[in-house]
RNA sequence: GCGGGAAUAGCUCAGCGGUAGAGCGCCAGCCUUCCAAGCUGGGGGUCGCGGGUUCGAAUCCCGUUUCCCGCUCCA
């Protein structure tokens, strides 16, 4: 279990500006959320750093951005019109609810008149061999009747077009994977890629899901990182199929991601999806897990959705949708491996994952420990006095000059302690306090000394340091990832 | 959908028939030269919503909405 509970993250994150119940004033809603402040910084870095380290930094990715509305027939196409949907049916005795088409196979529970109402378990979908009867009522309990099947669809329909009754009825879609599919071929034709190539978005998906909750964990509209990466089947790759081999190359490359900005590598786990899991077009999946504080769940997914989705959208749309294969002189019809991660549970994890309650002289200090690549505020700049017109002013000064390259926020509205306590809980790595001895005084006729104090989140050292050389020890701890312990060896340490 | 719990200040909660409270946080001022110090003052809630009972309802009853936990489900 992670070491804190939900409540203590959402009540942070309500207090501090990070994440806010939508409609809130309404009622609000729990399959739906707001991301305040700070929550739309953080948000803003793990999709910037997700796109730099996935799409900028390699050189066989591209970019996309496609619409959230679609051709309703890329639904048909994709197989979320008619496999999108859980029909469902309830005990009515036991309550117990189950899947309409998995209730016919599970083992069942019989009271058997053939015996005198003995109790029997049965196999599958065997009839009973005392009295031959077939399961009728509930497969738990035995006694209850099911209700008829529900239909579940998990897409949202919408109307395009202003008149609803002669508007086409589309989908708000459910996943950002089939704008990069439809746009294979465009992609290809625009870069000229060749085999292996990766497409990567980032978009708004939506699902009617039949229980959302747990946080931001699970809920209706959602923020999806995927990347479609194309693969010829037909190559080799480390001895194996090079779908196969890529495949773990991204189950690895993932989880490295997640555990390089700040994730406990023992939160993390792989889960391989054995038979009855692995979805309709899917060779093989593994999910990325995360134990939540409700316990292991998905992070992200890593499929192998071999050649299903082109093949599919060719058939559908009478288009060719391969790849010309010089050296074998063939079209090829790619398999995609498609890792597929969500914002906002990322959000979650690196939040609850960063969460610290530590004890400092007597107190309580909570710390979100991100990372620096991840923290929504960099540098905040407080004065130590704010009585003084020069050094508030100089602190001002600070403020805009360091918010060109780094985000940067000023305070004075309290004591320096609690100032450091504010950024602490969210998560602020560096502070720069601005002190007489920087401003000097004209009162005793002593000359500023132009420094100021550097205090780090995590270790709450601090270091002096001249203003004229702040930009250049920022651009080491915050570009360049130089460690906080090689960077503060160079300077004095301020008392504390 | 089912079962259970809950809804009072920004947060955590007390109050359970008789003028809405505490702690923390927030704001202003005083003080203060580096880790939630102190003092003074201040803002902030028609007690989720709608009915009912009552002289009087945050409190009792009914309904409703939302949230949490469990079941179920999850590309």
């Amino acid at each position: 279990m992670s070491a804190v509970s939900m409540d203590v993250i959402v009540s942070l994150c309500k207090r501090r500006g990070f994440v806010f119940q939508s409609s809130e004033i309404y009622g609000g809603t729990g399959s739906c959320w707001d991301y305040g402040p700070l929550g739309v910084e953080l948000r803003n870095n793990i999709k910037r750093i997700w796109w730099r380290d996935f799409v900028h930094q390699r050189d066989d990715m591209v970019g996309l951005d496609a619409s959230i509305l679609m051709h309703p027939t890329v639904w048909k196409a994709s197989g979320h019109v008619d496999n999108f949907t859980d029909p469902m049916v309830d005990c009515r005795e036991c309550k117990r609810r189950f899947r309409a088409d998995q209730a016919g196979t599970m083992d069942w529970t019989h009271y058997c008149p053939a015996t005198k109402g003995n109790k029997f378990t049965i196999k599958g979908g065997e009839p009973c061999k005392h009295c031959g009867a077939r399961r009728t009522l509930c497969p738990e309990c035995g006694k209850g009747e099911l209700t008829a099947p529900r239909q579940f669809n998990l897409m949202f329909k919408t109307f395009m077009g202003p008149v609803e009754e002669d508007a086409a009825l589309t989908y708000l879609r459910p996943e950002t994977a089939q704008g990069i599919f439809v746009n294979f071929d465009n992609v290809l034709q625009a870069t000229r890629r060749k085999l292996p190539f990766g497409i990567a978005q980032i978009g708004k998906a939506f699902r009617n899901e039949i229980t959302p909750g747990n946080f931001i964990f699970r809920s209706r509209e959602f923020e999806q990182m995927e990347i479609e990466f194309f693969v010829n089947p037909h190559d080799r790759l480390e001895g194996r199929p090079a779908d196969e081999a890529w495949h773990d190359r991204w189950i690895a490359d993932c989880q490295s991601w997640f555990t390089r900005y700040g994730l406990d590598p023992a939160n993390v786990k792989l889960h391989e999806h054995l038979g009855d899991e692995l979805a309709h077009y899917s060779k093989r999946t593994v999910d990325l897990l995360y134990r939540f504080p409700m316990g292991w769940n998905e992070l992200m997914g890593i499929a192998n959705r071999t050649d299903f989705d082109l093949k599919q959208h060719a058939k559908f749309s009478g288009k060719s949708l391969t790849w010309f294969d010089e050296e074998r002189k063939e079209h090829v019809v790619p398999f995609v491996i498609e890792p597929s991660a969500g914002v906002d549970r990322a959000l979650l994890a690196f939040l609850l994952d960063a969460y610290r309650e530590e004890e400092v002289r007597g107190d309580k200090r909570v710390v979100l420990r991100f990372h620096s690549e991840l923290a929504p505020i960099k540098i905040a700049v407080l004065p130590l006095l704010k009585k003084r017109p020069e050094i508030v002013a100089a602190g001002h000064d600070l403020r805009h000059r360091l918010t060109r390259r780094w985000l940067t926020l000023y305070d004075d509205t309290a004591a320096i302690g609690r100032l450091y306590r504010r950024q602490d809980e969210v998560g602020t790595p560096y502070c720069v306090t601005v002190d007489v001895k920087t401003v000097g005084d004209p009162e005793k006729g002593e000359a500023g000394d132009g420094k100021v104090t550097i205090r780090e989140r995590d270790t709450m050292q601090q270091i002096r340091v001249p203003i004229a050389e702040l930009e250049h020890v920022f651009g080491r701890l915050l570009d360049a990832g130089t460690p906080w312990s090689e960077v503060a060896a160079g300077y004095p340490r301020a008392e504390g």
